[in-house]
DNA sequence: CGTTCTATCGAACATCGTTCTATTGTATCG
DNA sequence: CGATACAATAGAACGATGTTCGATAGAACG
């Protein structure tokens, strides 16, 4: 059971979601189709718990990073290291949405990032709306990132660099009158970084529920 | 073509992403299955352009609730119609995050969230920031609602309602010192509408973006 | 020894995206 | 008008995938 999570999530890692097969699986476990089914019955149940495998370390990981003064900077520190695990895991941000609190650890991770707004000055609703908040962002954010790259760029015949440059050449010559906003942002778009973007939205975010709970 | 894409976006909505086949779609042409391919290359592609073929109506309800005098009221109105789109349409949502502007309609509408950011007091970075901030909690959320509850409740065997206490019973069946926060807000899950809470969220998100034009 | 349960295996099936070739209609041109 | 090129359609065939099924072997136990 632990061999085959490991070795699933090891195919989706090395070559995303589509490499794992069934067959695929079989072939590295060295053994034959049928015997997957044993252990699971269905392939989303497959990938179900391919994530929850994963999201074990994200908690943990997350768990280290809370215990500051301030819920809200503790807040931020999950949803950072859970948008770091989706960013270089593209397969998981699909799997992750569907079905949050079903798995294990995926409510433990819920459960951790409610408690943060147990410490706020917050009415129970408006508790629950900010942790829907918080994940729906991160993931949301994450997924559309960590979307994977065309089969060119994958297999380094184009750099990511050229590949993006391709999408702003291709910004640049759309219509500036009919696209103000696009040429506006077209340079920060050239060299802009993930993370910081992802960092900048969250600050939005959580400064909304600071003011939110300060009020 | 017209045609395509209408029956396409009609399976789509009746049934769900998987029930866009390339032979159920030929079926409903009354045509063979290669003759899609003359229109579309892939089924990628097939996709791209249906959820583009949506999202003309979305943008064009979307341009008719902006012109405000303040342009986060817009952005909410423009968040809140494209959130009912996917709310609606699952599988939209799926579809959406990946390519992003690389559709024309999709373009669009990222430009006119976008020229609303022109109308703040804001670094270039900060516009760009936001409303990425803005469209990946938007699609993050939605997609997350929008997921296709299980084949019991589609068929009507099982009512939303049933679906929904069979989740709260296991919630409130947890431990209660492990998942205090869990606890805490059952209640309001229990009760909850979708719609509120996107709603919600996106004020958080809109008050930090409103603290951050001001200062 | 017989029985029951755990675990494995791979052939077989249905379905799907995609490719390929043949064919039909229709306009254009010499 | 006849010929030729091109737009458009049709469906058989291919390879891959998820899933089902029956056969089988070992272990545990009375």
């Amino acid at each position: 059971m632990e061999a085959v999570l490991t070795e699933a999530v090891a195919l989706l890692d090395e070559a995303g979601e589509s490499a794992l097969t069934f067959r695929a699986l079989a072939a590295r476990l060295g053994g034959g189709v049928g015997s997957i089914y044993w252990y699971v019955s269905s392939k989303d149940e497959l990938l179900d718990r391919a994530a929850d495998h994963v999201l074990a370390d994200v908690l943990r990981a997350a768990e280290m990073l809370t215990g500051s003064d301030d819920p809200i900077d503790d807040l931020r520190a999950i949803a950072m290291t859970l948008f770091d695990a989706i960013a270089d895991r593209p397969w998981l941000g699909a799997y992750f949405m569907r079905n949050t609190g079903v798995q294990p650890h995926g409510m433990k991770l819920y459960e951790l990032i409610g408690e943060q707004t147990l410490r706020l000055d917050l009415t129970r609703r408006e508790r629950f709306h900010a942790v829907s908040a918080v994940i729906g962002y991160v993931v949301g954010i994450a997924a559309d990132m960590g979307q994977q790259p065309p089969q060119e760029v994958r297999d380094g015949e184009v750099s990511r660099e050229d590949y993006l440059s391709r999408f702003v050449a291709q910004w640049r010559a759309m219509d500036a009158d009919q696209y103000p906003f696009v040429h506006h942002i077209v340079d920060d778009f050239e060299v802009h970084d993930d993370a910081d973007q992802f960092s900048a939205g969250l600050d939005l975010l959580l400064a909304g529920l600071r003011l939110q709970a300060g009020a």
